[in-house]
RNA sequence: GCGGAUAUGGCGGAAUUGGCAGACGCGCAUGAUUCAGGUUCAUGUGAGGCGACUCGUGCAGGUUCAAGUCCUGUUAUCCGCACCA
C-alpha cells in the first residue's frame, strides 16, 4: 500500500467520507471466502446447463508468471464469471503442462531433480495465479508430470500403437559434433550448438512416429462446423495444406522410372529439366551412370549438414548439381531433359522430385536463370517469359502444347491428367503438406514410452495393468552418447522381460514430447481423480465439448492440431462422445514491453506481475490487462495506462458517498444504465473488453456529474464490473446489503426500449460535406428526415441559387443533398 | 520465398451493415482544492487559419451522393514456416 493518495480527504469540492480503498486487505478477504465456500467448484451431474471455459494451461517456468499469461486467463475468467451469473454450471479449470526442456536443463545445470524443480515452479506459479483472483476450480488441478496423470497419456499411446498409428522410422535429429548429443531445434542457433558453439549436423535415428496424416482430410473437413476465429481456421487449413495434382512418370536413361508430383500438369510440355532432392533414393542407385559423382557426393554432404529449417531460410540463392550422364524423357513429347539435384526440392513432400517448368514457376525460373537452363513458354498471357515468370492460373491460354493448345489452365489440367491416366503415364494424386508427428524425444523429463523391444517378438506393449510406467530415479540427466536418451543409462530399468514370450527384453528409452500431455488434458479436468479411466463416461458426456478455448496464436498449428488428432482417435475407439474437442477457439495478442519489443530478460523490459499487484492490486491489474488494447492484437505495456485503470477502480469505490437508499433507476440516468448493460454484455461476448470497460468508465463519469445516484444504479454498475474487478465489487455488494455472493448473483437485464433515445442528432451534408447538425425525433422515416433537413437555415442559404440534383436521406443518421 | 496479420492524434486505442473520424484512457495545458503533491476535481486538447473554413486514417489510383471501411496496385512492420512443386 503506502503513499498513493495517502492523507487525501477531499475530492474536488466534495468531501470524501468513505475510507481509502484498501485493496490488499479486501482482495485477500474475498479470495479466502470464495475458496472456503467452493464458490467456483464445478459440479458433475448438475441439472443446470453446463459451460466449459478453457485456457491453455501454463508451462510452469522458473521465471514465474509473465504479464502475458493473465491476459487470456482474465478474458475467459470474465466469460466464466458471467456464465455463472447467467445460471450455468461452469467448469473453469487450471493445471500444469510441466514436462519439458527448460526444467530438464535447469536440473542438469544445478544438479536438482526435475521433479523438485517442477514442484517449486508450480508452487510459485500457483501462488501468483491465486493472488489474481481467477475463478478457477482449484479442486481439479492437474499436472502432466504426475504419474496418476501420465498413466493415461501412456494409455492413449498404447491405444494408438495397438491400432497401428504409431510406427518407427529413421528421421534426422540435430546432432552436436561437440557435445555428442542430440539437440532440439530450439537449441540449434544459426547452425551451431547453443551451449558449446560446435557445428550441428543431421544424424539419422529411428524414431516413433504418429500417423496424423491419416486424419488430414477429417482435420480439414470438420473445421466447417466449429466456431473458431477465421484466421485460426485458415492457418490450420494452410498447415495441413491439401493440394490436388498428379504424379507423372519420367523414364530415365538408366531405365529407372522417376515419379514427380505436380499441381500444374497443364505445363508438362514446358518442362525443361527435372530435379530430385539430394536424399532421393534414386541418386544412390544412379551412381554408376553419373559422370561427376564426386561433385554430386559433395553436394549431398553439404545438404546433409543443413536442417530443413536452414535450407528454407538460406534459400534465397538456389544451389544444385546436374547428374551428368543421365537424362529423363518427357513422357508427353519424348524430349530428353537434364536431371539435377537441389535442396530446394524436399524429400518429405510429394515424391521428392519435380519436373521444372521455369516459364511458369518462380523457383524453377530462378534456378533456370542461374544455371542457364532453357525456358519454354506454354501458357500465353504474360510478358516475355525469358524476362519474367508467368504463374497466373486464372488467366492465360495454352500454347506450344499439342492437344492442349487453346485451352485455359483450368481446362488443360484435367485434360492432361486424363491423357496421362489413359496412357498409363501418370495418375491423379492428392497431397498434404502435413507430415507425420515425430513422437520420440531423447530426453529424461517426459513420459516414458510404454513399450519393450524383444528380439523374438519385436516391439511389444506393456500390459495396461503396469501403467503408469514411471520414470526411473536417476541422478544424471545429461543426454546419452550417440544421441541416445538419458534413460539409456538406467540399466536396471531398461532390462525387463517380454510381456509376450517372457524372454529378455529392453524398454524403449525415448520419452514423449511435451505435446503429449497437453493433447488431452481438457478431458482429465472433467473427472480429475478417476483411477479407472481417463474420465468417466458420464463426466465426458456431460462436459464435452469444451465450449470456449482461448490461447496464444503460436499454438494454432501444432498443439491445436495434435489435440484435435488425438481427440478424433479417441472418438473413433469410442472413448469420447464428440468428434471435436473444442467448439470455439479464440486467440489473444502478445503483450510487449514499454519499448514495443518482446518482453525478455535480456532486453530488460520485463514487467513483474507481483510488483503490479502489490502496488495497484489485482482488480486494477485485471482491468488494465483488458483495457490495454484490442484483445486479439499485440500491444505494448504502459505503466501510465495501468495507473489510469487504478484511478477508475478508485473512482468506483468513492461513488459510495453518492449512493441513496432508492432502489431502481432515476429518470435522468435510466437510459444510460440500460444502454450500458446492453453494451457491456455484448462486448464481453465479442471479446471487446476494452470498449466494455470504456462504456463503464463513461457511466461512472456520468454518475459523478449527477447530484446522487440510486442504490439500484450503483448495484447494477458493480455487477457489470464484477467479472473484471471481482474483489472490490464483491466488497461493495456486501456493504450495500446484496444477497449472497455477487459472483453468483444474477446478471442484470435491460429493456431494449429504454436503450433508445427519444431525440437523435442527424448530420446534414451538402455534396458530402457537413454543413449542419440537428436534433430530430427518433424513428422519423426517410421523408420526415429529409423534410427536417430542408428546414435548416444553413441548408437553405447554401442551396440558394443552385439546383438540387439528388437527396439521400438515411433515417437516424444523415441527409446528403447533392447540388450543382 | 511461402502463409497469416497489422498500419488511425504526442501515446494505447474507438468507429455492427460504407454514413459526424479520433469514444474511453494516458499524456499535455489552464484553473480549483491542498501546508505540500507522483493527490483529487473541473475545463480544454488531430493539424492549419483571426475567421467563415480547409486539410486529415502508411503510399498511389479507382468505385460511390458518401470510403478508416469496398476494389486494384504498392510500401513498411510483426508473427509463423516444412522453398509444398
Amino acid at each position: 500500500m503506502g503513499r498513493r493518495g495517502a492523507g487525501r480527504n477531499k475530492c474536488g469540492g466534495r468531501e470524501i467520507k468513505v475510507e481509502k480503498y484498501n485493496f490488499s486487505e479486501i482482495e485477500k478477504k474475498w479470495q479466502e471466502k470464495w475458496e472456503k465456500d467452493g464458490c467456483f467448484h464445478a459440479v458433475n451431474g448438475s441439472d443446470k446447463p453446463k459451460y466449459y471455459a478453457l485456457i491453455e494451461f501454463p508451462y510452469p517456468s522458473g521465471q514465474g508468471l509473465h504479464v502475458g499469461h493473465p491476459r487470456g486467463y482474465t478474458a475467459l475468467d470474465i466469460i466464466a464469471r458471467k456464465r455463472r451469473m447467467e445460471g450455468y454450471n461452469v467448469l473453469y479449470p487450471i493445471g500444469w503442462d510441466a514436462f519439458g526442456l527448460p526444467t530438464e536443463n535447469y536440473a542438469i545445470k544445478n544438479k536438482i531433480h526435475p521433479k523438485i524443480v517442477t514442484k517449486n515452479n508450480v508452487e510459485h506459479f500457483k501462488q501468483q495465479l491465486q493472488m489474481l483472483g481467477f475463478s478457477f476450480d482449484w479442486s481439479r488441478e492437474v499436472n502432466t508430470t504426475d504419474p496418476e496423470y501420465y498413466k493415461w497419456t501412456q494409455w492413449i499411446f498404447l491405444k494408438l500403437f495397438e491400432k497401428g498409428l504409431a510406427y518407427k522410422q529413421e528421421m534426422p535429429i540435430n546432432w552436436c559434433t561437440g557435445c555428442k548429443v542430440g539437440l532440439s531445434n530450439e537449441e540449434v542457433v544459426n547452425g551451431v550448438c547453443e551451449r558449446c558453439g560446435s557445428e550441428v549436423v543431421q544424424k539419422r535415428k529411428s524414431q516413433w512416429m504418429l500417423k496424423i496424416t491419416e486424419y488430414a482430410q477429417r482435420l480439414i473437413d470438420d473445421l466447417d462446423d466449429l466456431a473458431y476465429i477465421e484466421k485460426v481456421k485458415t492457418q490450420q487449413r494452410n498447415w495441413i495444406g491439401r493440394s490436388e495434382g498428379a504424379e507423372v512418370k519420367f523414364e530415365l536413361s538408366s531405365g529407372d522410372d522417376l515419379i514427380v508430383y505436380t499441381t500444374r500438369a497443364d505445363t508438362l510440355f514446358g518442362a525443361t529439366y527435372v530435379v530430385m532432392s539430394p536424399e532421393h533414393e534414386l541418386v544412390q542407385k544412379l551412381k554408376p551412370q553419373i559422370a561427376n559423382w564426386d561433385d554430386v557426393a559433395d553436394y549431398m554432404a553439404q545438404a546433409a549438414k543443413k536442417s530443413e529449417f536452414e535450407r528454407t531460410e538460406l534459400a534465397k540463392d538456389k544451389t544444385g548439381v546436374q547428374l551428368e550422364g543421365v537424362y529423363a524423357v518427357n513422357p508427353v513429347n519424348g524430349a530428353k531433359l537434364p536431371v539435377w539435384i537441389s535442396d530446394y526440392v524436399l524429400v518429405t513432400y510429394g515424391t521428392g522430385a519435380i519436373m521444372a517448368v521455369p516459364a511458369h514457376d518462380g523457383r524453377d525460373w530462378e534456378f533456370a536463370k542461374k544455371f542457364g537452363l532453357p525456358i519454354i513458354e506454354v501458357v500465353a498471357g504474360g510478358k516475355n517469359v525469358q524476362e519474367e515468370v508467368y504463374a497466373d492460373v486464372a488467366q492465360g491460354t495454352l500454347v506450344n502444347s499439342g492437344f492442349l493448345d487453346g485451352m485455359s489452365v483450368k481446362e488443360a489440367i484435367p485434360a492432361m491428367i486424363d491423357w496421362l491416366e489413359k496412357q498409363g503415364l501418370g495418375k491423379r494424386k492428392v497431397n498434404f503438406k502435413l507430415r507425420d508427428w515425430v513422437f520420440s524425444r531423447q530426453r529424461y523429463w517426459g513420459e516414458p514410452i510404454p513399450l519393450v523391444h524383444c528380439d523374438k517378438c519385436g516391439w511389444v506393449a506393456i500390459p495396461e495393468s503396469e501403467l503408469p510406467l514411471e520414470l526411473p530415479e536417476m541422478k544424471e540427466f545429461e543426454p546419452g552418447e550417440n544421441g541416445e536418451s538419458p534413460l539409456a543409462k538406467a540399466h536396471d530399468w531398461i532390462n525387463t522381460t517380454c510381456p509376450h514370450c517372457g524372454g529378455p527384453a529392453q524398454r524403449e528409452t525415448d520419452t514423449m514430447p511435451q505435446w503429449a500431455g497437453s493433447s488431452w488434458y481438457f478431458l482429465r479436468y472433467m473427472d480429475p481423480h478417476n483411477s479407472d479411466a481417463l474420465a468417466s463416461k458420464e463426466a465426458l458426456e456431460y462436459w464435452s465439448p469444451v465450449d470456449w478455448y482461448n490461447g496464444g496464436m503460436e499454438h494454432t498449428t501444432l498443439h491445436l492440431l495434435y489435440s484435435r488428432f488425438w481427440h478424433k482417435f479417441l472418438y473413433d475407439i469410442g472413448v469420447v462422445p464428440t468428434k471435436e474437442p473444442y467448439f470455439k477457439r479464440t486467440s489473444h495478442g502478445m503483450i510487449l514491453g514499454e519499448n514495443n519489443e518482446k518482453m525478455s530478460k535480456s532486453r530488460g523490459n520485463v514487467v513483474n506481475p507481483d510488483e503490479v499487484v502489490n502496488e495497484f492490486g489485482a482488480d486494477a491489474f485485471r482491468t488494465y490487462e483488458m483495457f490495454i488494447g484490442a484483445f486479439d492484437q499485440s500491444t505494448p505495456w504502459s505503466q501510465q495506462g495501468l495507473r489510469g485503470c487504478y484511478k477508475f477502480i478508485e473512482r468506483v469505490w468513492n461513488l459510495q458517498d453518492m449512493v441513496t437508499n432508492e432502489e431502481g433507476y432515476s429518470e435522468a440516468l435510466e437510459k444510460n444504465v440500460h444502454k450500458t448493460i446492453k453494451k457491456v454484455g455484448e462486448d464481453y461476448e465479442r471479446m471487446k473488453y476494452n470498449t466494455a470497460i470504456a462504456a463503464m468508465m463513461s457511466l461512472v463519469n456520468d454518475f459523478y456529474k449527477a447530484e446522487s445516484i440510486t442504490k439500484g444504479e450503483f448495484m447494477t454498475l458493480i455487477t457489470l464490473l464484477n467479472p473484471v474487478a471481482p474483489h472490490m465489487t464483491e466488497e461493495l455488494w456486501e456493504r450495500f446489503g446484496g444477497e449472497g455472493y455477487l459472483s453468483l448473483a444474477p446478471w442484470p437485464s435491460y429493456d431494449e426500449e429504454k436503450t433508445h433515445d427519444d431525440e437523435i442528432e442527424i448530420v446534414v451534408q451538402i455534396n458530402g460535406k457537413i454543413r449542419d447538425k440537428m436534433m430530430i425525433a427518433a424513428g422519423l422515416d426517410k421523408d420526415g428526415t429529409e423534410k427536417a433537413a430542408m428546414q435548416s437555415e444553413k441548408v437553405k442559404s447554401e442551396i440558394n441559387g443552385k439546383t438540387v440534383v439528388k437527396v439521400i436521406a438515411v433515417p437516424g443518421k444523415l441527409v446528403n443533398i447533392v447540388v450543382k
